[in-house]
DNA sequence: GTTGCTATTGTACGACCGCTCAATTAGGCT
DNA sequence: AGCCTAATTGAGCGGTCGTACAATAGCAAC
């Protein structure tokens, strides 16, 4: 007999804890609530359950790193959209709209996860604090947007912050509609809405928004 | 000894049908997900374990008719607003937002509420049902309203289906937002917020919109 | 080759889950 | 007053849950 294949292999904390975050992500997507358990996890990563108690504190403190790294890579490509290098600020929003509604997206796989966090967001503090974070975050580039557009002289002076927040309404609720009734609406019409958003502000066309 | 209590009350199927969708409801705002068991919702209605399946088929039966309730109540009480005798559609329309966006709708708990229903839209074909149902309902609502509008010569011709899905995912963006962060956002902007979507439609403002 | 550290395992425990079903009994009807 | 229907009960079944913890073993350092 040659040496044997070892049971298991070791990783460093960090490796191992990205890992586990990843079969996370995957049972969230692929079950949504009921998929969330130390047990599925475990299976998915390929170790066994007691590992998971290892590396964090609890369930919830797994799936709040888990949120955190979810939002992090979706502000990343959403973001990288929408900053071509010689793109006007309006060509930037159409950029950033259309990488929100791309199909990657708008999978309703996605949309089952972000469920499962929201509904956390009320009875665990620490996914709470995740979701302030991310979502300040989300505002902000919005802003940061926006606020190229009126620097530009694309459109008239508005109350940035409370634009930012329909804008983001807008966009949110959308996503919702595209993920629960794909068949009523589609990403297209998604886009078209957001743009004619803008073209309204930048028309100054919202007089509670003007300033 | 006097005559004993009796150790329970029969009740017309139809009523204990209600009482089991009422506290099913006062679950989900007390414990979203996690409450939604057969054990708690018999304690919360004072009745026995087994009672449920005898006047429901499953659990997501159950759950099913929660949702086909609550929605039918929301939406009697939001159209109720917006139905003045002698109100111009605009003013109709203002009604509707307020109502949406008023104290009792706004309620973090009924956001909980809703999260289970739309995370089981996914994996339970009669709740999915019920929100193919609810949500065309809500958006012939909104279609009506908006129709009104048009017809009063308030706004140029447009795209009715299509603006109807914007202003709903407008308002459900903005109800998800008011849920999670109501320190960041406030009724009072969101309904400023839809205000100004319609007038930036009676303006014409909306390129993509028009016909 | 041996040692030491610790990542990893897997059993065990107590709790709760949805659902079934035989036994019980409330309450209208005759 | 007695009967009958069916609303109601609650123990029980086979599961899954999160977490604790003692035992195991990979692997780097010496």
């Amino acid at each position: 007999m040659s040496k044997a294949e070892p049971k298991f292999r070791r990783a460093a904390p960090a490796v191992r804890r990205e890992a586990l975050v990843e079969a996370t992500l995957r049972c969230l997507k692929k079950y949504g609530h009921e998929g969330v358990s130390i047990r599925r996890i475990s299976a998915e990563a390929g170790v066994s359950i007691g590992l998971i108690n290892h590396h964090f504190p609890n369930k919830s403190g797994l799936i709040a790193e888990t949120y955190e790294s979810l939002a992090h890579s979706l502000r990343e490509s959403a973001h990288e959209q929408s900053s071509g290098k010689d793109a006007t600020p309006r060509e930037r929003l159409t950029g950033f709209f259309q990488a929100s509604f791309a199909p990657t997206l708008v999978d309703p796989e996605l949309f089952n996860v972000w469920i499962v966090f929201w509904s956390m967001v009320a009875h665990s503090e620490e996914i709470r604090a995740v979701h302030d974070r991310t979502y300040d975050d989300y505002r902000a580039v919005l802003e940061s947007l926006l606020s190229e557009l009126a620097r530009a002289g694309d459109a008239p002076k508005f109350k940035l912050k409370q634009a930012a927040i329909g804008l983001s309404a807008l966009m949110d609720g959308l996503w919702v509609e595209l993920s629960l009734s794909p068949s009523t609406v589609k990403p297209t019409d998604a886009i078209a809405l957001c743009e004619d958003w803008v073209s309204a502000l930048c028309a100054g066309s919202f007089p509670r928004l003007l300033k």
